[in-house]
DNA sequence: TAATAATAAGTGAGTATTCATTCATTAACA
DNA sequence: TGTTAATGAATGAATACTCACTTATTATTA
């Protein structure tokens, strides 16, 4: 009945944001600066979401949730826990590499303090890493000196804070590889599985 | 010769533009809100700092070079790593809780992909793990399998991702104490020498 | 089929406000 | 008095957001 709208344009928006944001932090990411980027009119990103902070809050909930998805497809792949450690963190340079920016993106937004995560976001994960761990146990292949932070520690913190650092040039011009996961994963599985 | 400056109106400055920081983020913290709490004019933040950009960059000296004292200092009472690295959590937990806002700028920058840490802090942090990971093998503590960067993650990555957990309210509104730094001590030792 | 009415997509100049930065001025001390 | 600390009003650029408008598309009529 009436013009259709272009769906490349609010992902350009998403992705501009999303860029912007990584290269100039979230004051220097500006409405205009963004809306350039995108080819898209500054009042157009007002058709879509009511201010900044709430463009970028939904894009914040959209990492989590595309990191929460990337998670639990990976457990249903689920045989032991070291095959599935070992997936995990091997895909996970894979999406890294990928979505670079993203992957940024939701690393920066989850160490920021005036950026809260979704509560639900946040109890579906805690409940998942307590599910992974009673798995484990039940199996015998996790010791009962083990917590679900242990394991939030190796499906998250570690996984996350080393592939960063390599994002972040912390080791020169290289990006993280097979030989990076498959490094994370024996330093992950050395906490698990004390051999 | 002439007027004296006072000294706590600097200090007052710095505590104000990393308390600010925290609550507000980078783009949220501007200067005369800075000033305002600090009780000062806003010009006279010029005084000492050429810039918005310059003093927070700074002040991310500043708390790397905290951060990495507290590490050095720690690390002359070593008599073994186990002693250490238990020490080295307690401690830090303390720090954390005496300084907290510090604690949450220097997490917050060093996860923020606009701001690069000192190379120099960097190579400094770098070798003082490749220091600690030969002396732990050569009394051996930590067994030949573990590498530098697994020093780093005991030492840096682990502790702080959790403590932050904490000051996020990620397990609601507790904040890290003696119980924590042995629970995370715990895991880290399991990583390092695996029973 | 051709003309037009109806609808939603998309624009971008305009607005009030806030921003970082400057500098002429004043206050406090030697 | 001479020197420096410290002030805060002034400035112009930039900000997030608004809204009256244009444009593309489809439905309905003649």
């Amino acid at each position: 009945m009436a013009r259709i709208s272009d769906p490349a344009k609010l992902e350009n928006i998403k992705k501009a944001t999303v860029s912007m944001i990584v290269e100039k932090g979230y004051g220097g990411a500006s409405i205009s600066a963004i809306a350039a980027k995108a080819g898209v009119a500054d009042g157009y990103l007002y058709r879509h979401y009511p201010s900044k902070t709430e463009l970028v809050r939904d894009l914040f909930s959209e990492s989590t949730a595309m990191f929460f998805d990337y998670l639990q497809k990976e457990l249903e792949h689920y045989t032991t826990f070291t095959d599935f450690i070992t997936r995990y963190h091997r895909g996970l340079v894979d999406l890294i590499n990928e979505k670079t920016d993203h992957a940024k993106f939701f690393i920066q937004l989850i160490n920021d303090f005036t950026f809260e995560i979704d509560e639900t976001a946040k109890q579906s994960i805690l409940d998942l890493c307590h599910r992974t761990l009673e798995r484990g146990q039940r199996d015998h292949e996790i010791p009962a000196t083990c917590s679900s932070l242990d394991i939030y520690t190796v499906m998250v913190i570690v996984p996350l804070q080393i592939f960063s650092l390599y994002l972040k040039g912390f080791f020169g011009k290289i990006t993280p590889d097979g030989k990076t996961a498959a490094m994370v994963t024996h330093t992950c599985l050395k906490l698990i599985r004390p051999s």
